[in-house]
DNA sequence: ATGCGACTTGAACCGCGGTTCAAGTCAAGC
DNA sequence: GCTTGACTTGAACCGCGGTTCAAGTCGCAT
């Protein structure tokens, strides 16, 4: 037998202050199907250690702009899946997008830290950077 | 005289019409101080055109995952005024972070889009992948 | 004068991602 | 046996960025 299994298995508390999480953000994970504990111990949950990584992965997904439902939705992702897949090349074309647009963002406000026009939003070099921020790239500018 | 200049000015269902926004939005920035129309007809909010480039202005800054809050103390800006540049100069900052996060993030998943690990999640290749995104750039690697 | 359509208001509601709270359940220690 | 402390539950609440709704107010046309 594996012996004393339960033994390796962690309290929600532990949990919590090793993922930097609250146990509130925990048990509204599990609501969501992001996560489970492995066993109960009466009624307080026992977590695999394996939780951490998940954990971390769900962490750095949801920091860079996934919503609860997409990550859950790419947990269970199989090789075979190919919908979660074609999901995931979509959310990559997604992301590769708005990576152009931040960086243009970002220019924008470099520019901002160093004009000087009063207001500051009036500087129509500010005005012509920003509003390329929103533009997809390669759609028709706008030149009203 | 400046003549007829209330003809110039928009009715709300006009400005929503050509930002894209809905009038309950332009209502709810009103409340949020972002914009606020010249003059009422009545009741009615009559609006100047320039109203369509600050809104156009809102609608970037919204999209790049400014705050309303945030935006509202932008629009403000004067060049005197060192706090809200220098917060401007902290956002360019946050914004170059986010952009060399997200190029990760899509890095991580343009991995996940050829790799054949059941369950996807893991792949080693994308757990180390992924468990980069959230390093600040420069921080010690997670190494656990 | 009657109705239509576009506007006005405040208040309620929504999804998201959680936190907070009250009340209850345990196991351990004194 | 009684307290203490960490957990359990469901329900309520939060900020954000709005939308929806009911009830009222206009100007204009018939």
């Amino acid at each position: 037998m594996t012996g004393e299994a339960d033994e390796a298995l962690l309290d929600i508390g532990e949990v919590a202050r090793r993922s930097g999480l609250a146990p509130s953000a925990l048990r509204f994970y599990e609501r969501k199907g992001l996560i489970e504990p492995a066993a109960r111990n009466g009624l307080r949950r026992a977590y695999r250690p394996e939780t951490l990584d998940r954990l971390a992965m769900i962490g750095c997904a949801r920091d860079a702009g996934f919503t609860l439902a997409e990550i859950g939705a790419f947990l269970g992702a199989r090789p075979s899946d190919t919908t979660v897949r074609e999901r995931m090349a979509a959310k990559e074309r997604e992301v590769d997008a708005r990576v152009r647009q931040l960086t243009r963002l970002r220019d924008s406000l470099r520019h901002a830290a160093v004009c000087d026009h009063d207001p500051l939003v009036e500087c129509p070099d500010f005005k012509r950077a920003i509003r390329n921020v929103s533009v997809p790239d390669d759609a028709p500018m706008a030149t009203s």
